[in-house]
DNA sequence: CCCAGATATGTCAACTTTGACATAAGGGCA
DNA sequence: TGCCCTTATGTCAAAGTTGACATATCTGGG
């Protein structure tokens, strides 16, 4: 069975026929508001993919140092993408590196954390703002059952997340006086 | 310079000492909440650091196979830690399985769909009530500057993320129809 | 007294992820 | 024509992470 990342690009191949280089610039948007993945990972993730009869390639003319490969699901891909979808979900590990500083910002002074919250705040603020328009563009909202609908609610799960980290920092700044 | 989880340790040894079993106990909670690591990265990683001249173990009598030792953290491990706090914060990469899922949604059954969500939304709804909890028991508030307002703080992050996925599953579920 | 289970510290192989390195075709510009 | 930048596909070593395995002591029950 394919790992997370396996998943992540049969998830873009069951909606639309790429290449590495495309899916490559998937994982800026939309894939990368919720996984990523460098190329360096994904050309080999492609061909373990292929190996498995999950995905199939045609050589396709192209720039490039190497013949370009376009893939495309397999019927056995898709099978095995949709049974993933409704298997049973692992918690996953809480990572996250800014509330571990959060933890120890009581050892610096009270403006270098003020800076520190700042800076993630702004980050996340650049973030909320690139939801807002990508949701705006989903207007009318989709049918769900659709693929467009699906993107949608991803949309909306960003946007929802960002919000509320900028709200956690606004709240924190007050905190901190 | 350590990486993120040599931080994790360091921050749990600039409160207290600990032996790497309390430190793994504490990697439920509350460093659970924000960080994650199993006793094989434990025990290592505090070798590490004990190398790198940050901590400090003595070895103590206890129950087990082996030595006990407790870590102590010393200057240049208060020191790192606390200039690591304030160095930049560089955007984490996404990687939600959940988000992952939603994006593939369209390709299952509404049930199935449903079912999903639901699972997914119940066990952050337990979560939210661990930290809803966590937080009762930072009454009063503690001042900020303290160790104690810096718990008090990663409570209160981990309770508005749990709350934000609560409600996207709400209307995500609601959405479904 | 003996066994089961919890306590406690460690190692190891496998897998995932990152960042650096490599490389060749095509386009734009001096 | 020559040079640099972008496009595009790959490899590789190093670091991070997981899950399984190993093992010795202590505690409580039969």
């Amino acid at each position: 069975m394919p790992s997370a990342l396996g998943f992540a690009l049969l998830g873009l191949l069951a909606r639309q026929e790429l290449t590495g280089y495309e899916i490559s610039a998937r994982m800026r948007a939309p894939i990368g508001y919720f996984w990523s993945a460098r190329h360096s990972q994904i050309y080999p993730g492609l061909q373990r993919l292929e190996a498995d009869g999950l995905v199939r390639a045609t050589v396709i003319t192209g720039p490039g140092p190497r013949p370009t490969r376009r893939y495309r699901i397999t019927d056995e891909g898709r099978a095995a993408l949709r049974k993933w979808v409704t298997s049973p979900v692992r918690l996953q590990p809480a990572r996250s590196e800014f509330r571990l500083r959060v933890y120890c910002l009581w050892l610096v002074e009270p403006g270098a954390g003020r800076t520190l919250v700042e800076g993630y705040r702004s980050q996340h603020a650049t973030l909320l703002d690139e939801y807002e328009r990508e949701e705006e563009g989903w207007r009318p909202t989709p049918q769900p059952g659709s693929p467009e609908f699906a993107s949608y609610a991803t949309a909306r799960a960003g946007l929802s997340y960002e919000r509320q980290v900028v709200a956690y920092c606004d709240w924190l700044l007050e905190a901190l006086g």
